[in-house]
DNA sequence: AATGAATGAGAATTCATTCAT
DNA sequence: TATGAATGAATTCTCATTCAT
């Protein structure tokens, strides 16, 4: 029997980030990611039901990634709520980083699978937010933020913030250096919620 | 005379904000469009070169529109920073609140446009956000804003979450009101940069 | 405005016997159809729905026809029961006579479309034998043909027996010519029902 | 050793039928007949060519079954050619009383074989038609059966009303009870050919 | 200007068959 | 023999755009 090459599935993902990066999801073709999988058009099928799911798939691995990575941070008593701000944002920087396509698609796409019904990767997109609101409800508890903080504004702002600067990155990579703007993210996002003084 | 043509070359946008809103740029067809505005399919090329250019011509109407009112207040003598920036916020969101399928559009394909060569409404949406920038710069001379704000970051980050906060109002509006986002994010807009104390 | 040419449709019909003949159903392309007719792909789909409802129209004109034509005989009071079973069963002949393809088409696919839902001839098609029912007994009432006969028996037999006929005539007109086959099939109806004597 | 063979072939005949049955011939996947034989679809190809050559198989084996039943009482002294014809139909329908999805297979698909070259089944199919024409002469030189009877209509005819009332039965079994049917049919042929009084 | 019939390129998906193991 | 992963040809249907009237 010819056995399952056990890394096809992931070379067709690799190839559907860099397509879907260059062409936007709608006008990408199968075959072109097929092609550079190197595989048939026919072999895609066997590992996704079809051109969405591999989308799907795509944000599912991304989320349920990060949410790993925070996990592990997020009960740490030995940090604070504004370094466990800093990390959270840090994460999805690094998660970026040396995948800009990853990134193209990110911010080009989620919408599109947001607003078409119930995707799987949702549940792990909102955990991660919902860590974050813990977060800062933490440190409104220990009085290091603001009281008077709206808590759900401030998680999709700065959500919407972080994802659009990631686009213009992933775009014009010297224009907007992703380093620098990581800190100054982190900068607006501790000064907004901050307690004065 | 344009009485004629202006009447229909408005509602062929007016029916492809609402067709666009419904099904996204991709999927919406010119026949529907066509339908919705009570004309034929031939017409809507009458106006309109094709199906890109009547997202464009959408976004180009919308940005030049904020970049007319803004002007208006802009160059104010009589007005601080915080309340040109609190005018800005609200100037936005005065665009969107009477149209909630013109802000799922404006939301949803923006990107796309941008990805695609160089849409003619980009001179207007740089030069409002050059007019916010610009704002800020005057707040800092005045010492009502931290110098050491990252200008850049500043107003990409502040775009990209007031865009996703619009984004949920759109598609939940009972969930995420208005009025009540709007103002967090002066809140937090303002907090994220103002001199501390 | 360019004008419906008015007949594409019968062309599209046309073509389709000749390429469901040829090819059969199942194996016969809509881009074959489109040629024979002279006309584009896309064209069929402004005419048909999809290629089953090709067939179905088929079927639907074929069996509105044949009841329209019994229709006039059907009620006559100067023919004898015996005389309009003999119309009957010339009237499918002569459906077929000058319209071999249409034959072929008949007998290969009429059960296809009957096994799937409903199709919209059935109500023709059903009519039509349930007119022949009706004659036969009116038959029995007039003591020509026997009381003990099956009319549910009779009528789906004589049917599929002479649509097995019309089958052998289509591939193979000369070795069953079908004048001869057609005055044979009167024969052993008429027999078949006969009171005795 | 024949044994695994034997069977394995067997049961892939046996699941072929079922599925060709419930979706008909060319709606029918190898995947799906393999699945319910209880093998891999790779092993389908190691006792058929191919998806045609499974059907022609099976009807193979049908009529090479229903000439052999028929051959032994075919030269039987003590039968009249009235009684020898009663068998025959018996024998028919004998074969599917307990085999509805060979019905189905049969009336459905038998057309598209022998309209697809010479398939293999034909020679028994023919002989069996040829034994019954040889027991109507048998009749008629006996001066039961008409003299005046055209042995090919009669012999088609028969055979296409006899498939067609299979094809209700198997689809209706509750309306068209196969037994009342079987004697219906027997009446009928025989009352058509039947030397009269 | 207006119409809407006509076009035809385009792409996702299916599945019989092959073949490496 | 047996497997089932891999192949890739094949075909329906869609819809933006054109064009005859």
């Amino acid at each position: 029997m010819r056995t399952k090459t056990g890394n096809k599935e992931q070379r067709i993902l690799e190839a559907a980030v860099a397509i879907f990066a260059r062409d936007g999801y709608h006008h990408s073709r199968i075959s072109d990611i097929a092609e550079l999988a190197g595989i048939s058009v026919g072999s895609v099928y066997l590992y996704f039901d079809n051109k969405e799911s591999i989308l799907n798939r795509l944000f599912s691995d991304l989320w349920a990634r990060l949410v790993g990575q925070l996990k592990a941070q997020y009960r740490r008593q030995d940090l604070t709520a504004v370094e466990k701000l800093d990390i959270m944002i840090d994460l999805i920087f690094n998660g970026f980083i040396h995948h800009a396509d990853l990134a193209v698609v990110f911010v080009n796409e989620q919408n599109f699978l947001l607003n078409h019904g119930r995707p799987d990767f949702i549940k792990h997109y909102e955990a991660y937010l919902q860590m974050g609101t813990q977060i800062v409800r933490e440190g409104i508890k220990h009085g290091v933020f603001r009281k008077d903080v709206d808590l759900v504004v401030l998680r999709h702002f700065t959500f919407g913030g972080i994802r659009h600067l990631i686009h213009l990155w992933a775009h014009e990579p010297k224009r907007f250096p992703l380093l620098q703007m990581r800190s100054g993210i982190k900068e607006l996002v501790k000064n907004s919620i901050r307690v004065a003084r």
